[in-house]
DNA sequence: ATGTCTTACGGAAGACGTAATAATA
DNA sequence: TATTATTACGTCTTCCGTAAGACAT
């Protein structure tokens, strides 16, 4: 069964011209001859009485046309409802968020509510330790996550915001009463470390090791969690670098946050698995793009 | 919308496994993986969740594939029809028998009527002057003629008989009371030519203008049927020759019929257009062509 | 470590166009 | 004679297998 003559046949028989359906395949008249004398050799039986003037259906012809008809349109109806679908935004969207769900990501995910409200966002935490994991793992379908990302597997989307750093202190750390301090001045403080499967170039954009002039910052332990490492710094362990809205948001009386001025803003955006991209995916990204776009 | 993708992706879903489905289609695994891509391209969304463990269909793969279905079998389906029709006996045979409806024409006919009783045979004479003409124009789907036949656009098939020509005289002609005469002798004798759109070795056989070993034999008028040539024998204004069963079929007092020795021998047989070949025509022949082998 | 899906690459089948040919009205 | 279907032949796409790679269990 090759489908390229049935297509040809069934235009062939609206057309019964072979130059005018060669045309409409976008194809030479010759090539419509061969198609027709193949699939006439593999039914067994003519199906078109033609000569160099008049092309007519055989009556074998007849009842093949009114046999294909409805099933070729049929089939043509299912992949343009499967294309339909694949464009189609509804169901469920699960959004991962990372650890903190700031005003950026409350207002995204209501933007997007808004503009698809045939699509229920599933909103799932993802911790600091494993950026990634749950977007491979196909437990949620994108990410929030801090820009830029360079891995392969991934695509990155929308950029919602550029924000300073904080450093989260103990209230009895000296520093706890700055207005703000220099990227130079971390070399002075232990930093909470980052464990877990994420990628070197993560846990070292979160807990520097090094200075943006190259001086050493000390280690003070490891943690998994936002909350485990506030945790620690409460205790006077060591500082946090959090970003200044997720800071705001875990504002207590136990731990001050001084602005850090001199290393490179966090960036807050999208990402997702390449091969896993949906329209629902393309949706959230575009909506999330769009409030970006306003509040930039 | 390309028909193989589709077909695999059918067959995956049912095993949800790509070497199997490989192995169904005559395929290697990686093509498989191929078509699936080139689909899931095509469609804009994957309609599989595979790993390299295990296969499944996402959710708008199984409504696709629910989708796809029905309207795939019944392409099948009608496919299959057509090439049974193709190959069904019924209907009308237009079988076209030259000149004179002889014992082996009509005994052909009660065969295959016998055989194929779904299937009304329609006899049509044809003229000598013109034996392919009405083969050619569609007028009849099989014709007896006189084998061999060399036309390059004509198929032969079953040969029913070979049997002795017989020379047409007038009683009052000298030779009307001989038992037989020698193909030598026929240079005494003006033969009745043939008119027409035959071709020139037709002509040549039915009126030959040598005798075997290349003496001329004269030639008497022009005439297009059996019956105008047997008119012009009874005026004694020539010879015909005709086989045997034709003679014996037109007997007729003043004409008497001497049988020639030293020819080869007239050969009835089946013949169609090549390219109007169907299964009556295939049936046609074979039915002719079991009688022909019990008679021969 | 093994089974399974995916990717890269090269060879071969066949899809297609061009142009000459045959046939009809 | 003009129009149209068919055939022959060369080119080029793409189909497909092989084999190596990536990944999950």
């Amino acid at each position: 069964m090759e489908f390229r003559e049935l297509e040809c046949f069934l235009v062939l028989s609206q057309e019964l011209h072979f130059a005018r359906t060669a045309e409409r395949l976008y194809l030479s008249p010759g090539r419509v001859s061969q198609l027709m004398r193949s699939l006439e050799t593999r039914i067994g039986a003519r199906l078109f009485n033609r000569t160099s003037r008049r092309v007519r259906l055989t009556p074998l012809g007849e009842r093949f046309l009114a046999d294909l008809r409805p099933s070729y349109d049929g089939l043509a109806d299912a992949v343009s409802r499967a294309k339909a679908a694949a464009r189609e935004v509804t169901g469920v969207i699960r959004v991962g968020f990372l650890a903190t769900p700031t005003d950026a990501v409350t207002g995204s995910v209501r933007a997007f509510e808004r503009r698809y409200p045939g699509c229920e966002v599933e909103l799932v935490e993802i911790p600091l330790s494993d950026p990634f994991g749950k977007l491979r793992a196909g437990q949620v379908d994108i990410a929030f996550t801090l820009l830029p990302v360079d891995e392969p597997d991934l695509v990155t989307g929308a950029a919602l915001n550029r924000v300073p750093y904080q450093l989260g202190v103990s209230v009895r750390h000296p520093l706890a009463g700055r207005a703000s301090i220099g990227a130079e001045e971390l070399a002075s403080v232990p930093l909470i470390g980052l464990a877990g499967p994420a990628p070197r170039w993560w846990r070292e954009r979160l807990a520097p090791s090094v200075t943006p002039s190259g001086r050493p910052i000390p280690r003070a332990g490891m943690v998994a969690t936002t909350q485990e490492g506030l945790t620690q710094v409460a205790l006077n362990r060591g500082g946090e670098l959090l970003c200044a809205p997720t800071a705001a948001y875990h504002r207590r009386p136990d731990i001050s946050f001084v602005p850090v001025t001199g290393l490179p803003p966090s960036i807050l955006g999208l990402a997702w698995v390449r091969a896993a991209e949906t329209a629902a995916v393309r949706a959230f990204d575009g909506a999330v793009s769009e409030v970006g776009m306003r509040s930039l």
